[in-house]
DNA sequence: TTGTAGGCGTTATCAG
DNA sequence: CTGATAACGCCTACAA
């Protein structure tokens, strides 16, 4: 065990050493202009020899702004959700901001205890996944004053700011290219989450696609599954002992449609001959596999980028930011469809 | 923008509002035992009412607890990393603590910088990755007198605590698997991070094995590079143009090794025919290409779940629990090599 | 240019 | 069992 809590050193202890008040340490720290240079100088070598950290929790505790941003995923361990915090990472530390997070678990009323613990920490702005919320986790972020974006989706009404790009269009024009490559007999795989709204507009936008096409829907090719590769591999076991088999597949995930076709591979299923695949991501995977992958790309980390300078402009004072932004998805036409 | 920032209402607020002093809410709320049962009802009701939510920066102003849990990893986009945040959080969020993160980008001194400012949080608890830091970054968590550990290698004296596996033995056996399988030309890839404690000790795991078996390591075959996908597919291509061939792989990483039998089979090269390979790491990836991909399991999540279970042991009051936790691992044979 | 007083929300301590 | 007081570290407002 490090040796017994010694009190950090404070701005009062940087003062006696540098010889002036608490207040002129904290104006020369803050590079406040009126500090006498030389005085500033005498502060900071002080501050250094006693290894001086700022304690971020008094500055919170007087509302000048705690430093940190609260994120609330529904999973770190979901690759596309990991490259939007390195987004916002890669933004936000630059300013000195710090990240806390929290996970969902895809529950709403997790989500809302969560929201709650977080904002007892003063949070300066505040990041969530998704549109759809308890009426509680609305209320308290609306009132908590800070600037909050939702990401991963748009549509409705964002409580704040909403960052991301239409699931549903995304999800129809993937699946329109399966109807395109002649496709009738469509699958369709994806998340299980109920309390998630990226996943259930790409559903709908699944259904509104072959709607259009006068496709009909068998709803026992409609999976849900965890969006991991053992739920393709399982989809790709289930197809060869199929009698009617489905003739293209859209999954709501890359990494599903990746084991899927990896098994495919295995089992001696063609793609797209056999099945036509279609993805969801643009994850790194389906472009390695052969064949590779078609997919929706969808910039994972440019979320987290565009979503941290949203905030940080916020917090700049600035008015008249649009709520919603559109970061768009572009169709990613490959072999596999 | 929400409405203007109102104050969020404080245990004052909740003491005017149940009739009883601040003191009280606080004790009511901390499940003191010396309130009566009634009095407690009665704040507690107020508190729903309000919607009161605890101020942790008053707490640890107080140096009562943050709650808080610093972590630092070299990059949450790396999945490895994203599954130990996923066994801290499942454990320490039950407990009511919540993580702050930081990523160093595999730089000791951008980590230095990140101890600091988790430090002025006043976390409860701090984790890093690796053994190796600063000077400076040891002696400010010494100085700090809150439970360290630090996770994903053993070996060397921690600061305090350390969760993880020999780098170096799994490393080895690794290895020892391909010189089994009497392959004698060995190459190896591993990352490029030249701070990453982590690495070096697989690559000298590797070359130690090589050296046990008489056998001559190539340098032009010792190969740094990202843990991506794209770094075993350039591997993969560089391969087939080689006019002196390896006949074995050690990847340090799954991602890599995966990314180059994905590779070789579009580009025709057999494994393990051809050559063998033996990944790092255990991911699910690995166990779903063709063919099956030999790995250490590593118990990445576990050494979350460890980690978590430690600090609470320390913050609990609990002495003398080891210094250094080997959580193991294990050679997995499957057809690569 | 520098210093002083007071208070942010919580809780340890001691008094009732 | 409950309450008053003081203090944690910093910064706004005002004074010198």
């Amino acid at each position: 065990m490090p040796c017994k809590r010694a009190r950090a050193p404070a701005m009062r202890d940087v003062a006696r050493l540098a010889g002036v008040a608490p207040m002129t340490v904290s104006r020369a720290l803050s590079g406040h202009p009126s500090v006498r240079l030389e005085t500033r100088d005498v502060v900071i070598r002080a501050a250094n020899k006693l290894g001086y950290v700022h304690n971020f929790m008094a500055s919170a505790l007087l509302r000048r702004g705690s430093k940190l941003i609260a994120l609330v995923v529904p999973n770190v361990s979901n690759s596309v959700f990991a490259e939007t915090i390195h987004g916002l990472e890669e933004v936000l530390s630059v300013e000195g901001y710090t990240l806390t997070i929290g996970h969902s678990g895809y529950s709403k009323d997790e989500e809302e205890r969560l929201v709650r613990t977080l904002l007892g920490y003063g949070p300066d702005g505040f990041v969530l996944t998704g549109l759809t919320h308890t009426r509680a986790t609305r209320s308290l972020l609306t009132r908590a004053g800070v600037p909050v974006v939702e990401t991963w989706n748009i549509g409705t009404k964002p409580i704040d700011m909403a960052v991301g790009f239409s699931n549903f269009d995304a999800a129809l024009q993937a699946t329109e290219l399966l109807i395109k490559r002649g496709r009738k007999l469509l699958a369709y795989a994806g998340g299980t989450q109920t309390d998630n709204d990226r996943t259930q507009q790409r559903e709908a936008g699944f259904r509104a696609a072959a709607a259009k096409a006068g496709l009909i829907i068998r709803e026992d090719w409609v999976n849900t599954m965890p969006m991991e590769l053992s739920s393709g591999i399982e989809l790709a076991k289930r197809f060869v002992q199929m009698r009617r088999k489905p003739t293209a597949l859209f999954a709501a995930s890359d990494i599903i449609a990746s084991g899927f076709i990896l098994e495919c591979n295995r089992l001696g299923v063609r793609v797209p001959d056999d099945i036509a695949v279609t993805g969801f991501d643009d994850a790194p995977l389906g472009e390695a596999i052969e064949p590779q992958l078609s997919t929706v790309h969808v910039p994972q980390r440019e979320i987290g980028r565009v979503t941290a300078n949203l905030i940080l402009r916020r917090l700049a004072g600035e008015r008249n930011i649009p709520r919603t932004h559109d970061v768009g998805f572009r169709i990613v036409s490959r072999a596999s469809a």
